[in-house]
DNA sequence: AGGCCAGTTGCAAACGATTTGCATTTGCAA
DNA sequence: TTGCAAATGCAAATCGTTTGCAACTGGCCT
């Protein structure tokens, strides 16, 4: 096989940030399943489901399973590279850890995510907690909603 | 039997709100095992999860089973009087519904729940929900961290 | 006081999401 | 190229929660 594009390339040809580079330097082995994976990661804007990649990455590549797929959201959130969120009713959703710090808006109706943030949330948060003695590790903020009916 | 005070009585000295009589009006079996948790729910102004519920509830009646738990916690959080809250990484906990609405801050190390409240933050989510054009159903807002090491 | 019968129960099996044991592959460093 | 630890696929296990079903029981109606 020749050295470097294997033979079922996996059109690689996307723009951002190298995470297999990333990867590479933090010791985690480049396998087949871990490409499609991560190629899937590259152009996923959206909140998929574990189940929703595997879907994505077995159009790629038949013989991924679901366990691997379960593997390396676990491995990647680890490394930074996604982020997982549980929101209300449903399946762990991923995404794309690049963009900066936002909070969610999940759409009842469709399941739909919108990001968001608020600087001045945050700072009450931390506010809050220093009241508290607390120091935040994290936070969670999420808002359920349906698309206002027009009205006026 | 005596008209009223059954054979087990289940010490309902507990001064709060009636929710026996409510579930009554509400069309809703006064049974023995409703009754225990009912009592154990009047008692709680913790956060326990169905097992703690369960196990607080065998104590006063060995034959109730984990699946009537899960039910009556399901049948009063659709009559409002309880909330069911998913904080990461374990099972739901529940909360006595009669305080005012407030979010809450998770002790990571203990897992203790300190609750809090911020009028500043329910109102610029409601302002970002606007913008968004959304209206907002209900939300989650959770801080987790660790008690501040003394320091200063 | 007793009966009736839909509402409730306990039990165990089913569930959905996620994890794990294990025998088999596979990167990739030497 | 070989060697071996890391990673995989598969199936079984796990965890929290729900559900089917046959047995039981509130509590309104005589």
């Amino acid at each position: 096989m020749a050295a470097k594009g294997n033979k079922n390339d996996v059109s690689l040809q996307a723009e951002g940030r190298d995470y297999e580079t990333e990867l590479q330097s933090a010791g985690v082995r480049i396998t087949r399943p871990r490409q499609v994976i991560l190629t899937i990661l590259k152009e996923m804007n959206d909140h998929p489901d574990a189940m929703e990649i595997f879907k994505r990455a077995v159009r790629v590549d038949e013989s991924i399973s679901l366990a691997t797929v379960y593997r390396t959201m676990k491995l990647l959130e680890q490394l930074g590279a996604v982020h997982r969120h549980s929101f209300e009713g449903g399946p762990a959703r991923f995404e794309n850890a690049d963009g900066d710090h936002h909070d969610h808006l999940i759409d009842l109706d469709t399941g739909k995510v919108i990001e968001f943030h608020s600087e001045s949330i945050e700072r009450l948060q931390q506010q809050i907690a220093d009241e508290l003695g607390y120091d935040i590790e994290h936070h969670r903020l999420e808002l359920y909603g349906r698309k206002r009916k027009k009205k006026n």
